[in-house]
RNA sequence: GCCGGAGUGGCGGAAUUGGUAUACGCGCACGACUCAAAAUCGUGUGUCGCAAGACUUAUGGGUUCAAGUCCCAUCUCCGGCACCA
């Protein structure tokens, strides 16, 4: 047998002299290449590297690598998404400083990243933490503040009771808990600092039509920003008021027999002296503000409210007066926080005002159920009868004077947080207590470190004097700071832009330069960023772009969600279960080349499937190495024409399925060959096409096999093989026949041959022959796919 | 409830987009090498059947010369949204 494959030798030998040799950095953009900046998401720094992490980003490396041979100038960072929580945590617990403990582990990670041997432009990275980035993060802070897109108000918030600090809408998973700490969300009322995302609704959704996407990803985008197309009517209460409500059934109109108000709407409390029943409203309203919104959309379906006695409404097509409810099935956070109350057409009118005994009306035909919340024919509608709902919208908001509206589910983007470690916001409010941004020349606003981690609840900036002291040197007397730093996805909303002009002083990433690599071609990442970073970031651009800072409104081109690697049980990798697999062991016992390949193997890349983890699967891998470094021994003086014919197969078939992220079966192609070369023999060049073949996937052991024949070169900056278009027509195929349209086997014949021709061969053969009993009554035949006899069978 | 996606061997998964279902890998069985084991190599491996053969891509229908692939209905799993007017 051949010499021992010595993975840890052959990977740490090249790594070294891939990066003494920097052959990875990427240089001034070259015109005469064509660019593909290649994006995977930045990591928190935690501290080890997991195996999602090799997931992420040693399988995207065999794309970057394959486009690299293809003569592309290729873009593929890596950076530190390194604010956050947990050091914060850390230093709660053990007394650590965060930014000490911050930078150890970025670059204990940096090692680790070695480890995987990828081809990252290490020049130019970025990291969250950096003042020199951070001041840009607040700058820009700075230029939507001025613009309004950053503004303080006043509302609901959630809070995180184990993070200590407001979280946004985002943050908080279906279930009610938050994304982080899994502790349940409590609503509050609270001051915040916000970012407009909703002004940006419209162009977020709509702009999604044109990008090169899966489907699902844009549609989970559409449902988060849950736009609803439909109309805010008015109606006029007794007490004066002008009551607007939204509705996207204004065809329904003339049955708007009650009206409702969420509890906390203003016209409630407004005109309290004038609502007879004001205790028990009182009543309700308060035991409303007590359920948290959990508890109050999970009610079951039991319906509650109050009329308000002594108020009536308008309704603007019938000039009836109709009661007024307050209900909190309807939320002030959504529309107006009012409805026009439809029994006979919606669901949850049609519960509500059965139980209060409310007058119900039908105004679309068809059916004799109640409700019936489908489009249809109008009825009992006046002049508008016979006309279809969809018209009849139109109709009657014109004729009431009603206005086209959308409205939205999504919230804006709640920024600030009441923790230390993250990017201090760039605000200083004057002895009025107003907020002024802090000018340019004083950024970056660095973060202080003279706090006191202990969670009190209030910001620990606060507790900071030299953050007051330098605030009043700066501003003067009475001049406070602001105490809250920011979301870490507002860093993560432009980093992207960093990369490729990370040294920039004077601006955060110019213009010339985000020509030159801009867009994304192609963005990789996990599913759960969906309806978070991929959403923030692309509002983010946009925001850029309305300030011409940018002139890209969307940043990626092409998106990949990934699924996640599990445990060798199937379950997610936890440690409390046991299953967790360290990538660091599996690398020293069976190399970098085997992990990074397996886990391409498993399944395709770019579907959010989760694959198990298999450890005999592995060791597949690992033997298909061994085997290939001991290819050299089946090198003979000339290939065989089916050899060749092989090679030409492989190679289309190897391009195409990197260009399509199925690695998966691209190393099923290059397993197939293998097979076939151990058994055949293979000429010098076609081994050299082998080796680059596979380069991408294993660069470490194609690089020490490259190497025996070419001592001064780098594999990796080989060409690509090409597929050899001169290779003629297979002089003989199979052809599948089917007799009756079941398979019954197989012939060989010429692939140019005729119809009759293949059908005497048929006739001919001792096997099918005795099958074909009985008058053919038609044959069907593709050449090179299959022929189909058609007999005429008595019955 | 609404909107997506998916159901193929013992397992991960293939299938030129309507043309030999189960490629490739794992696992398993047998054999070779070995005192023995591991490793390695070879052979076999969808199900039933001694065989000829029949059946088989969640289930039931349909279209077609031909269906894993297209159409209709049903079931199950995964993800997103959900008292959103």
């Amino acid at each position: 047998m051949h010499k021992k494959f010595d993975h840890e030798a052959i990977e740490k030998k090249w790594q070294k002299t891939w990066k003494e040799n920097s052959i990875y950095d990427v240089s001034e953009r070259d015109i005469a290449k064509e660019k593909e900046f290649v994006l995977v998401e930045w990591p928190y720094p935690s501290g080890n590297l997991h195996i999602g992490h090799w997931f992420a980003f040693a399988v995207v490396d065999i794309y970057v690598r394959a486009r690299r041979m293809q003569g592309k100038q290729v873009l593929f960072p890596i950076g530190f998404d390194a604010f956050g929580l947990p050091a914060e945590n850390a230093a709660i617990k053990h007394g650590l400083d965060p930014k000490a403990w911050t930078e150890s582990n970025i670059a204990f990670m940096k090692t680790q990243l070695e480890s995987m041997g990828n081809a990252f432009s290490w020049n130019m990275t970025a990291s969250s933490i950096d003042p020199l980035y951070y001041k840009w993060t607040q700058w820009m802070f700075t230029e939507f503040f001025k613009k309004d897109i950053a503004y303080r108000g006043e509302g609901s918030v959630n809070w995180c009771p184990g993070c200590n600090t407001v979280i946004a809408n985002e943050q908080v998973l279906g279930d009610g808990t938050c994304e982080r700490s899994g502790d349940v969300i409590e609503k509050r009322q609270m001051e915040q600092w916000m970012l407009r995302i909703t002004q940006y609704a419209d162009r977020l959704i709509d702009d999604l039509d044109a990008l090169d996407w899966p489907e699902p990803i844009k549609e989970a985008q559409r449902q988060w920003i849950g736009r609803s197309k439909g109309a805010e009517i008015s109606f006029t209460l007794s007490t004066g008021d002008t009551l607007n409500v939204f509705t996207t059934r204004a065809d329904t109109l003339f049955a708007a027999t009650y009206v409702v108000l969420a509890p906390e709407h203003e016209l409630v409390a407004k005109n309290k002296t004038l609502i007879q029943n004001w205790s028990e409203v009182e009543n309700y309203i308060r035991e409303a503000s007590q359920k948290d919104d959990i508890i109050r959309t999970k009610a079951e379906k039991e319906k509650t409210g109050v009329k308000l006695e002594g108020i009536t409404a308008t309704n603007p097509a019938t000039g009836k007066q109709i009661p007024v409810y307050i209900a909190d099935y309807v939320l002030k956070s959504y529309g107006t926080g009012a409805i026009m109350a439809v029994p006979a057409h919606d669901e949850r009118d049609f519960a509500f005002a059965t139980k209060y005994n409310i007058e119900i009306q039908q105004v679309i035909s068809g059916t004799e159920q109640l409700p019936f919340a489908h489009h249809g024919v109008l009825m009992n509608s006046a002049e508008f009868n016979g006309m279809d709902s969809e018209e009849a919208k139109g109709a009657i908001i014109t004729k009431i004077g009603g206005t086209l509206r959308s409205t939205y589910r999504l919230r804006d983007w709640s920024i600030g947080r009441q923790r230390y470690w993250g990017v201090p916001i760039p605000i200083v409010y004057d002895p009025e207590g107003k907020p002024h941004s802090i000018p340019k020349e004083h950024l970056p606003w660095h973060l202080p470190t003279d706090v006191d981690f202990t969670p009190t609840g209030e910001p620990p900036l606060a507790k900071s004097a030299e953050l007051k002291e330098r605030v009043e040197r700066i501003f003067g007397k009475g001049w406070t700071p602001e105490v809250e730093t920011m979301d870490t996805f507002v860093d993560s909303s432009w980093y992207f832009l960093r990369y490729f002009d990370n040294s920039n002083n004077v601006e955060f990433s110019s213009l010339v330069k985000q020509k030159d690599w801009m867009p994304i071609d192609i963005y990789f990442g996990g599913a759960e960023h969906t309806t978070m970073h991929l959403l923030y970031s692309r509002f983010w651009q946009k925001a850029l772009l309305d300030l011409g800072l940018t002139t890209f409104s969307e940043p990626y081109k092409r998106r990949i969600n990934r699924g996640l690697v599990l445990g060798p049980d199937g379950n997610k990798m936890s440690k409390s279960k046991g299953n967790v697999i360290d990538p660091d062991i599996q690398v020293r016992s069976l190399g970098a080349d085997t992990v990074k390949m397996y886990l391409a193997f498993m399944g395709p890349y770019g579907e959010t499937t989760n694959y198990p983890w298999d450890m005999g699967g592995i060791a597949g891998i690992r033997r298909f190495l061994e085997r290939v470094y001991g290819l050299s021994e089946h090198v003979i003086s000339a290939d065989s024409a089916e050899t060749e014919q092989l090679f030409t197969k492989t190679i289309v078939k190897v391009s195409a399925d990197i260009s399509a992220y199925k690695f998966n079966t691209a190393i099923s192609a290059l397993m197939i060959l293998l097979n076939h070369i151990e058994k055949h023999g293979v000429s010098n060049a076609s081994y050299e096409i082998f080796l680059r073949l596979l380069a991408p996937f294993a660069p470490h052991l194609t690089e020490e096999l490259w190497s025996v024949q070419y001592k001064d070169t780098t594999i990796h900056e080989s060409a690509w093989p090409t597929p050899n278009t001169l290779l003629p027509d297979e002089e003989v195929i199979t052809l599948s026949v089917q007799i009756n349209g079941k398979m019954r086997g197989t012939v060989l014949v010429s692939p140019r041959a005729t119809e009759q021709e293949v059908v005497a061969i048929i006739q001919n053969d001792h096997v099918l022959k005795s099958k074909l009993e009985g008058e053919i009554v038609k044959v069907i035949y593709v050449p090179k796919r299959i022929i189909n006899i058609i007999l005429h069978t008595p019955p």
